[in-house]
DNA sequence: ACCTATTAATAATT
DNA sequence: TAATTATTAATAGGT
């Protein structure tokens, strides 16, 4: 991509090869930053240089919990649970998750414009406060517009599978009468159909 | 990269969004395997669809190491050792920094409004809630800190200015007696001074 | 699924 | 190591 083809095979070179490590492993983990928040997916990267270092990403801000999912996806039951008890694991484990609170909590200060909550003073944490309250309060009446909406959906529903039983119902007896053939006990029960989605959102 | 810009967020039209999900996570893992070619790395990537589908590419051919790889080259980093290392006093605090983790992470994705609130649902806006719910708990508890200091802070002032008084008050009234010459209504009022930047914080 | 106008990535160079 | 720039590669939007 520049300055002439570029053959797909190792590159001698070893400082052309480290130049081009540097740079196109941070490419990678861009665009791998850039699928995950376009397309709202979760993605985690390993990257082994030949020096044995390791660079990664975890969009999610967790590799742990990715590989975790992964193993879950990929190996259906995984009776593990043995092994991840190892003291050396969870040490490390608590290391990479310190590391990650950290880097949230950056994130949080960036949110807040360089303030860190514990360095603002009453009038900022006021602001802050009201803010967030009315954020929820948008969130509940959100949550309430869902929910009637869903209730709705869920009236009509019944409406139409109740009128859609009746005439079933008159059909069925129209029949017995004119066939006279054999008993109720075939009858459908109630509910005609009750197979929905009304779960969807949760 | 074509035909005008792209935002980087999420791209609200489905259709958009698993066109360019398809296209750009084949992109991905080209640029994994060219990255690994060029410069000899062993790279992974695991790729989560929204929808729960997984993707993924190991330059090795097999995940599995990698993996353990990636979590060996972590264990060993830090030779930190012993003291706290009991396993249940470790895993608590895995337990806790993984709560700790996932609110921060939620929050921020949700600030950084990745998450339309429009779209999301129910549950989403229910953890959103009590997110939101727990952040406005700890602004209140970092208020009331404040404000306690901020009162120990006035009575220490107090206590000071008291005591000022009262010598004044000694003073005062041995010069009365001394000089004998002038009636008390001069006499300064309790508070001597009370001009404090105690507001400050407000 | 394929096409291209554009943007983005990056190899070579300084 | 860090810029700059000439090119190539990726891809957004359209068919």
């Amino acid at each position: 991509m520049a300055r002439g083809k570029v053959q797909m095979r190792r590159i001698e070179n070893p400082v052309h090869r480290q130049v081009t490590f540097c740079k196109r492993r941070m490419g990678l983990l861009k665009k791998a930053k850039e699928l995950s928040v376009l397309c709202d997916a979760d993605i985690g990267v390993m990257v082994f240089s030949p020096h044995g270092k390791v660079y990664e990403l975890a969009t999610n801000g967790n590799m742990q919990g990715l590989i975790e999912r992964y193993k879950g996806s990929n190996t259906e039951a995984h009776g593990e649970s043995s092994e991840q008890n190892k003291p050396e694991v969870i040490q490390q484990e608590v290391l990479l998750l310190r590391q990650e609170i950290d880097l949230l909590q950056k994130g949080l200060r960036y949110m807040y414009g360089e303030n860190d909550i514990n360095h603002m003073n009453l009038n900022e944490l006021q602001t802050l406060e009201s803010n967030l309250e009315i954020w929820v309060h948008n969130i509940r009446y959100t949550k309430m517009q869902i929910i009637s909406r869903e209730i709705e959906m869920l009236k009509t529903k019944e409406g139409i599978l109740k009128a859609a039983n009746d005439i079933l119902q008159e059909r069925i007896i129209e029949q017995s009468g004119i066939l006279d053939t054999g008993s109720n006990m075939m009858m459908p029960q109630f509910p005609f159909q009750r197979t929905m989605e009304s779960d969807y959102y949760f």
